[in-house]
DNA sequence: ATCGCCGATGATATATTGTAACTCTCAATT
DNA sequence: AATTGAGAGTTACAATATATCATCGGCGAT
């Protein structure tokens, strides 16, 4: 690995707190739906779609929430850096770190779900740099690699 | 970049060829369906999604395709290498060198839509490295960079 | 030849994922 | 009290993807 850099992972209300901190820097509220969905989707413990989170907050709060809804709020947590989208699976996932900004590399096991996520900044400035290289200026690397986790292997 | 390695990027009729020579030594059929979807999807300059071929062929040969046979065909053909999936635009895009497998790396305008896609042997690589360190068994890693191309820039 | 098998395709239906447009509510401000 | 604006709800729809069963045509075995 690159730059090592000790990442104190929070968990539950902790991570919460730390997300609230982060969006409400950003200039935006932390509503009692933005609690939830964010809550919710940290609970998981693989990435979760924007349906489930709304079948998973209805449950919980007893009433209705929809889709689109959650769609808003998944925006602009991944706008935030409190979320990130897993493009090759269409689903969610929480962010340990909201704080620190890096382009992120998914290990996503096509057998059981499970999605880790390494930092490797070798690796991801050396894609931006290859991208600019071909005359594009990149904006948003995406990183996944689709294989086996060791538990499934 | 890694490896120089000379392509010679095959056109029209003759990546056709091409690709129904990779397709039959996989002990497949190149069918007439199979050809004019291999054929529109070439056609396209930039990835086109599975109803963007149904609709096209549809529209060529006069008579209705529907989704989810371009959907059977369009798996064999990555499964084939004849075609890649394009994981952050859910689209398809022709391999131009059906013959010679890499990871390759997608650069995706996101105004325009084009997108070029790159070799890079030792960035896929690394990738691939990196993912084995965590653990993980590689099977395909998927490596897109949205941004802007030289012509929106 | 004809019967049955099989791969390819068609037809239909449905599931999943994602957006758009408009409304409602509530709280801050005027 | 009226105005405004952000957040959330409602409804509708579009786009992407899969499942199931039917049909067709070739081809080998009887």
């Amino acid at each position: 690995m690159a730059a090592h850099h000790h990442h104190h992972e929070p968990q539950g209300a902790e991570l919460s707190t730390a997300a609230r901190a982060t969006l409400e820097k950003s200039g935006e509220q932390w509503t009692t739906m933005r609690a939830q969905i964010f809550e919710t989707l940290a609970g998981f413990d693989k990435p979760a779609s924007a349906y489930d989170i709304a079948e998973a907050v209805s449950k919980a709060a007893g009433r209705r929430v929809a889709a689109n809804s959650v769609y808003r709020i998944l925006d602009l947590f991944v706008g935030a850096n409190l979320a990130r989208r897993v493009e090759s699976s269409n689903a969610y996932i929480a962010n340990a770190h909201p704080d620190c900004l890096h382009d992120c590399i998914f290990l996503v096991c096509d057998s059981c779900g499970q999605t880790t996520h390494i930092d490797n900044d070798r690796i991801t400035s050396g894609v931006r740099s290859a991208a600019e290289a071909a005359g594009f200026s990149p904006v948003r690397p995406v990183i996944e690699v689709r294989g086996k986790c060791a538990d499934c292997d």
